[in-house]
RNA sequence: GCGAGGGUAGCCAAGCGGCCAACGGCGGCGGACUCAAGAUCCGCUCGUGUAGACGUUCGUGGGUUCGAUUCCCUCCCCUCGCACCA
C-alpha cells in the first residue's frame, strides 16, 4: 500500500483524541516530566514560522514518555494587553492593511469578520480556527483538558494572589515612569499603535539652565552634557514660537512645543506669552557652570519641536556647530538686523575642552576640513558628526577645568558629571524623540510622565536569587547562561501595567491592567490545576486559597493577621480550603517544569522574568529545571510577515505533505536553536524521503520474518545499529533534534545502501536482521514522525511505536570489530574503485595482496611503543631478521607511525583482533561481483604468488596492495 | 555602541586538532531499468593524473603545532536582542 498521509494521520488522530491518550494524570508509580511552551498570542493566524516552537517540545514529550515517564504538555492562550484589541480596532475602522492580513493571509470569509469584533471574538476565532486545529493537525501531544486563556475569571484570581504576594514583599512599587504618549488621544501608546517612527527610542536630553540678565532660565538641551564648557553661543529658530512661561514657579523660556512636553513631564507649566523667537536673538545669557557670556543667534536648523528648541553651540566638537559658526561669521553684518554687532560673531572662536585620538585641538574643525565640507547642507556633514560624537563618547579625555572629571573618558563619567550638575540646580533633563513618532490615531507622540506600578528588578536581593536560579538551570545551548545573567544584571524597574487592553485589573486599583509580559511569569503552575479549578467558584479563588495550593496547610493556619488590602474579617485563625489542598497534590506532582521550550528573543525579557518570579515566590525545588531557546524560521531565505503574506499557513502544508513531512522537516534542517529555511523544493524532497522510507517498510513488514541465522554483514548492521541508538539517545537528551533525526533516519539510510549491496536480502536472516532493525527505527522516529512510525510499528509488531519502549543498546549486538572489519572492505573497495577510474581499465582479475606477517609485527611494536619513528626504530632494530632487511623496514616504520598517529586508540585496539587476510577472501564474492572481475586474495609471502608487475611487497598491514588487469 | 550568534564547494548545510577535498540534501552531468516519462538504483560533480596520488581550498591577515576547516589574535561582512513590545 502507497504512502497516503492524510489518510494514515486522520485515523491516528482520531485514535488519539478518542483515547484521551495525551491526558496526563499524577501517577506516582511513574516520573512526571512537566513541558511547558510560551503560550501563543492569537493576535493573527498561525503559520509555519511559529510550528518548530510547539513542535520541539512535542518530541520532547513523546521521547519522555518512550522512556517511561508520565509527561505533562499543556497549552493555553495569551491575550493579555493591547494587540487584540488593536487589532479589533482596526479592523473595526476598516483598515485596509488589516483586512488584507485576515481575508487574504488568513483567508477569514467575509461573512465571518463580524465575530472577529470583539476581542475575545477575534482571539477565539484564532485560537479555534488557526492554533488549536493547526497544533492538533500537528500531532501535539496536548493535554486540551487544561486550556486556558489569560482573560479567564479564575486565571486573574491566580494573578491577583502573584501580584498581592509581591507587593507585599515590597517588590512593586509606584511612581513616576517615562511612556511614549499620543497628544490627540491624551493616552499612551505601544509600539504597535504607532503609525511612523515604530524604532525610534526616546532620550534623555540634558537640559542646560542659561539665564538671561533678567533672571529667566533658557534650558538649552543637549546629549552631551559634559560640552557645556565649551558652549560659544545658542542658537534659536527666530521663525519659530517661543513661550515665556511659569515652570514649576520658576520664568522659563522655551518652544512653544516645549511647554507641552514639560507639562506631560510632571512640571508645573504656565504660559505667561508668546513671542517670535527672533525677539530674543542678540541678547546674551549666562552660562550656568562657567558663568560666561553668550550671544543667541539665529538659525533655521533648529527644530521647536525637539526638545527645548533652544540649543547650545560648541563648535570645537560638534561639526555641525562649526559648520553653522562658521556660516553665521560669513553673514555676520547681515545679522546686524538683530541689533548683533558683527565684530562680536566675528569674535566667536571655538574651545575645545577635550582630547580625542586622532584629531587637532580643535576636532571639529578637522573633520570638516578632511571632509571638505562646505556648507550645512552637506549630507556629508551628518556622518561626520556621528563618527566624532561617538569617538570622543568612547575615547575622548576632558581637560583640567573639569576638575576630578579631568583625563576621564567620556564614556565613563558623563552620568555622573550631569547628575553632580543636576544636583547644583544647573541641569535639568527633558525626554524626548530625535524623530518624529506619529500614532495610528495620527497624533504626535511625545514622551509623558505616567505614574505607573513596576517591578523592582533591580531590587539586589531579587537578582541574586534569580542569579541563583540560572545556577541551576539546564540552559540549552549552553551559551545562553551568559545572557540571562546579562540580563538579570541589566534589568531595571519593568512597569508592570497599563491603562487599558485586556487582563487582571491591578487589585488595588482597577484603572489598571497587569501587562502582558508581567502576567506570564508562573502560569506554568497554573497549568497544573487548570484543569479542576473549572469546578471552584471564583469567589473561593482568594489569596488563602492560593497560598494554601502553593506553600501548604501551615501557611494559612499560622497566619492568622488579614491578608488582602480589602480583608476587614480581622485576626480570626483561618482553616485551610479542603480543595486547594487536594490541588496541592497536582502541582506537588508536576512541579517544576523540566523544560520551557522558547524563543532566544525572548530570553531579555519573558524567560528572565520567568527566572525572577521563580526564584522569589516558590522554593528552589520548585524553580525552572531547564530553558531550550530557539531560533526562527525562514520561509525561502526571507523573513516570514504576515503583514506582507509571506508565510505559508500550517493547514495548507499539512494539506501538501502531511504533518510527519511538516515535523520532520523542521526538526531536521537545523538545530532548535539555529535559524531553519522553509524552501518547499526541501520539504517536497523530506516527502520523498519519507514515502520511500514507508514503501522499504512496508516491503519488510510484508516479508517472511526470517530467523536468526546471522552472517558477518548482518552482524554489522546490529552493531551500527547500537552505535545509533547511543547517538540518537544522546542527542535527545540535549534537544538536539537534527543530530537525533539525522542519524536515525539519513544516517542509518546509508548503511542500509551498503547492506543491501553487500548482501542478498533474501536470505533468512537478512530478513530478520530487517525486520529488528526497523522495529528499532520506528521507536526511534516516533517522537519525529509519530503518525508513521506508530503506523509501521502496529502494523509490524500488532502495537503502536508509542506504546513500546525506547530502544536500549543491546550490549551483546555491539560489536567493533565487526565494524573494523567492514571498514577494511569498504576502503579496499574504494581503492579498486579508484584505480579502475584512474586508468580507465575494465578489470578481467583482481589481485589483493595481504601484508607479511612481519610487517604486522612491526605494527605491534608502533603500537606499543606509540607513535615515535626513533624510538619504534631502536626496538625493531634488536631483531636480527627484522635488521636484516634493512631500509624496507624503515620505510614500514614511517608508514605505520603515521598509520598510528592517524588513528584514535579504541580503532587500532579493534584492529588487533581483525584477520586482515579472512576479511578479504570473505569480501572476494562481494568484489567479484562489483567489478564484474576475478577476485584472488595471495599472502605477500605466499609460495605461488601470482605478481605480475611487483606489487606485492607494497603492502602494509590494513593496506593489501592490489593489482588489476 | 553593548550583548549573542554566524561566515565551509553552484545552493542549503555538517564537521570543530590528524581517518577531511571535507557527511548529507538540493541542483547539474552520465549510466541502469522502462516503449516512454516519473519513481527507483549506480557513478561523477575544485584542478591535474592510464595505479589507490599530487596540487590548491573552508570570510581576511597573522600566530600556536610535527600537523588547523578545527585552537589564539587582528580586521571585514551578515543576523538577532537592547526595554515597557508580544
Amino acid at each position: 500500500m502507497s504512502y497516503d498521509p492524510q489518510a494514515v494521520e486522520a485515523r491516528w488522530r482520531e485514535r488519539w483524541a478518542d483515547d484521551g491518550q495525551y491526558e496526563s494524570d499524577p501517577d506516582p508509580d511513574e516520573e512526571a516530566t512537566f513541558i511547558t511552551v510560551p503560550y501563543p498570542y492569537p493576535s493573527g493566524g498561525m503559520h509555519v514560522g511559529h510550528v518548530r516552537t510547539y513542535t520541539v517540545p512535542d518530541v520532547y514529550a513523546r521521547y519522555r514518555r518512550l522512556q517511561g515517564d508520565n509527561v505533562l504538555f499543556p497549552i493555553a492562550w495569551h491575550v493579555t494587553g493591547t494587540p487584540i484589541v488593536g487589532a479589533v480596532e482596526r479592523l473595526k475602522k476598516g483598515e485596509a492593511d488589516q483586512l488584507d492580513v485576515l481575508t487574504n493571509t488568513y483567508n477569514v470569509p467575509e461573512e465571518e469578520l463580524e465575530d472577529l469584533e470583539t476581542p475575545m471574538g477575534f482571539a477565539r476565532y484564532f485560537i479555534e480556527g488557526f492554533y488549536k486545529s493547526n497544533m492538533k493537525d500537528l500531532g501535539l501531544s496536548i493535554d486540551w483538558r487544561r486550556e486556558f486563556t489569560t482573560n479567564d475569571e479564575r486565571y486573574s484570581k491566580f494573578i491577583t494572589w502573584q501580584y498581592e504576594t509581591l507587593k507585599e514583599r515590597g517588590l512593586l512599587e509606584k511612581g513616576l515612569h517615562p511612556v511614549k504618549y499620543c497628544t490627540e488621544q491624551e493616552n499612551p501608546v505601544t509600539t504597535h499603535d504607532l503609525l511612523e517612527g515604530e524604532d525610534v527610542e526616546y532620550q534623555e536630553y540634558t537640559l542646560v539652565q542659561f539665564t538671561t540678565e533678567e533672571g529667566t532660565t533658557i534650558p538649552m538641551a543637549t546629549l552631551r552634557p559634559e560640552t557645556v564648557r565649551g558652549v560659544t553661543n545658542a542658537f534659536v529658530n527666530p521663525d519659530a514660537t517661543y513661550a515665556e512661561a511659569l515652570v514649576d514657579g520658576e520664568r522659563w523660556i522655551v518652544s512653544a512645543e516645549a511647554t507641552e512636553k514639560l507639562a506631560l513631564q510632571d512640571h508645573d507649566v504656565e504660559i505667561e506669552r508668546e513671542f517670535a523667537g527672533a525677539e530674543i536673538v542678540g541678547t546674551t545669557v549666562e552660562n550656568p557652570v562657567t558663568g560666561d557670556e553668550l550671544l543667541i543667534l539665529p538659525a533655521g536648523f533648529v527644530d521647536p519641536d525637539s526638545a527645548s528648541g533652544v540649543v547650545m553651540s560648541v563648535p570645537a566638537h560638534s561639526p555641525d556647530d562649526y559648520v553653522a559658526l562658521q556660516e553665521a561669521k560669513a553673514r555676520a553684518d547681515e545679522l546686524a538686523e538683530y541689533g548683533i554687532a558683527p565684530d562680536d560673531v566675528r569674535a566667536i572662536e571655538p574651545v575645545p575642552i577635550l582630547d580625542v585620538e586622532g584629531y587637532g585641538d580643535v576636532p571639529a574643525k578637522d573633520a570638516v576640513e578632511s571632509a571638505g565640507i562646505e556648507d550645512s547642507d552637506d549630507p556629508e556633514l551628518q556622518e561626520i558628526t556621528k563618527e566624532l560624537y561617538n569617538r570622543e563618547f568612547h575615547t575622548g579625555r576632558l581637560h583640567e577645568e573639569y576638575g576630578e572629571f579631568a583625563g576621564e573618558l567620556i564614556e565613563d563619567v558623563r552620568e555622573e558629571l550631569a547628575a553632580e550638575f543636576r544636583d547644583r540646580g544647573a541641569f535639568g533633563q527633558l525626554y524626548d524623540f530625535p524623530e518624529p513618532v506619529i500614532s495610528r490615531a495620527g497624533g504626535k507622540v511625545v514622551v509623558a510622565y505616567q505614574d505607573t506600578w513596576f517591578l523592582r528588578y533591580n531590587d539586589a536581593e531579587w537578582k541574586a536569587k534569580a542569579h541563583a536560579a540560572v545556577d541551576g538551570l539546564d540552559a540549552i545551548p549552553e551559551n545562553t547562561r551568559e545572557q540571562y545573567d546579562h540580563t538579570i544584571d541589566w534589568l531595571n524597574e519593568w512597569p508592570c501595567i497599563r491603562n487599558y487592553g485586556l487582563g487582571t485589573k491591578l487589585p488595588w486599583d482597577d484603572d489598571f491592567v497587569i501587562e502582558p509580559l508581567s502576567d506570564s511569569t508562573i502560569y506554568m503552575s497554573y497549568y497544573t490545576i487548570a484543569h479542576r479549578i473549572g469546578d471552584i467558584p471564583p469567589e473561593q479563588l482568594d489569596r488563602d486559597f492560593f497560598d494554601t495550593l502553593f506553600y501548604g496547610p501551615e501557611a494559612v493556619e499560622a497566619d492568622e493577621v488579614p491578608r488582602t488590602s480589602d480583608d476587614s474579617s480581622g485576626g480570626e485563625p483561618r482553616e485551610p480550603d479542603e480543595t486547594a489542598l487536594e490541588l496541592r497534590e497536582e502541582w506537588e506532582y508536576w512541579y517544576p517544569v523540566d523544560y520551557r521550550c522558547s524563543g532566544n528573543d525572548l530570553i531579555s525579557n519573558h524567560l528572565s522574568f520567568y527566572l525572577f518570579h521563580h526564584a522569589e515566590l516558590f522554593d528552589e525545588p520548585a524553580w525552572p529545571q531547564g530553558i531550550t531557546s530557539m531560533g526562527m524560521g525562514l520561509l525561502e531565505g526571507k523573513k516570514m510577515s504576515s503583514s506582507s503574506g509571506h508565510v505559508v499557513l500550517p493547514s495548507n502544508a499539512i494539506d501538501e505533505y502531511g504533518a510527519d513531512t511538516v515535523r520532520f522537516f523542521l526538526l531536521n534542517s537545523a538545530e532548535p536553536w539555529q535559524d531553519y529555511d522553509w524552501r518547499s523544493e526541501q520539504v517536497q524532497s523530506t516527502r520523498d524521503q519519507l514515502e520511500r522510507f514507508w514503501n522499504r517498510a512496508t516491503e519488510t513488514i510484508d516479508a517472511d520474518e526470517g530467523d536468526r541465522d546471522l552472517a558477518h554483514i548482518d552482524h554489522w548492521l546490529l552493531a551500527q545499529l547500537q552505535e545509533t541508538i547511543e547517538t540518537v539517545t544522546d542527542a535527545m537528551e540535549r534537544f538536539e533534534t537534527r543530530t537525533a533525526s539525522q542519524a536515525a533516519f539519513y544516517g542509518f539510510e546509508e548503511y542500509l545502501k551498503w547492506y543491501r549491496r553487500r548482501t542478498d536480502l533474501d536470505r533468512p536472516g537478512a530478513r530478520w536482521t530487517l525486520r529488528r532493525v526497523l522495529e528499532t527505527r520506528l521507536r526511534l522516529l516516533a517522537p519525529f514522525v509519530p503518525f508513521l512510525a506508530n503506523e509501521l510499528h502496529e502494523r509490524l509488531t500488532g502495537t503502536p511505536a508509542e506504546e513500546a519502549q525506547w530502544p536500549q543498546v543491546e550490549e551483546e549486538l555491539i560489536d567493533d570489530r565487526t565494524i573494523a572489519e567492514e571498514r577494511l572492505v569498504e576502503s579496499l573497495h574504494e581503492d579498486v574503485a579508484d584505480i579502475v577510474d584512474v586508468t580507465g581499465t575494465d578489470p578481467e582479475r583482481i589481485r589483493v595482496y595481504v601484508g607479511a606477517d612481519w610487517k604486522r609485527d612491526v605494527l605491534d611494536q608502533v603500537v606499543e611503543t606509540g607513535p615515535d619513528v626513533g624510538a619504534v626504530m631502536g626496538e625493531v632494530m634488536s631483531d636480527p631478521d627484522l635488521r636484516e632487511k634493512g631500509n624496507a623496514v624503515n620505510d614500514l616504520v614511517q608508514d605505520l607511525v603515521e598509520f598510528v598517529r592517524e588513528r584514535d586508540e579504541e580503532t587500532i585496539d579493534s584492529l588487533s583482533a581483525v584477520d586482515e587476510r579472512a576479511v578479504y577472501e570473505e569480501a572476494a564474492g562481494f568484489l567479484a561481483h562489483e567489478f564484474d572481475a576475478d577476485v584472488v586474495v595471495y599472502g605477500e609471502d605466499d609460495e605461488g604468488i601470482e605478481d605480475p608487475e611487483g606489487k606485492a611487497s607494497a603492502a602494509i598491514p590494513f593496506r593489501p596492495a592490489i593489482h588489476i588487469e
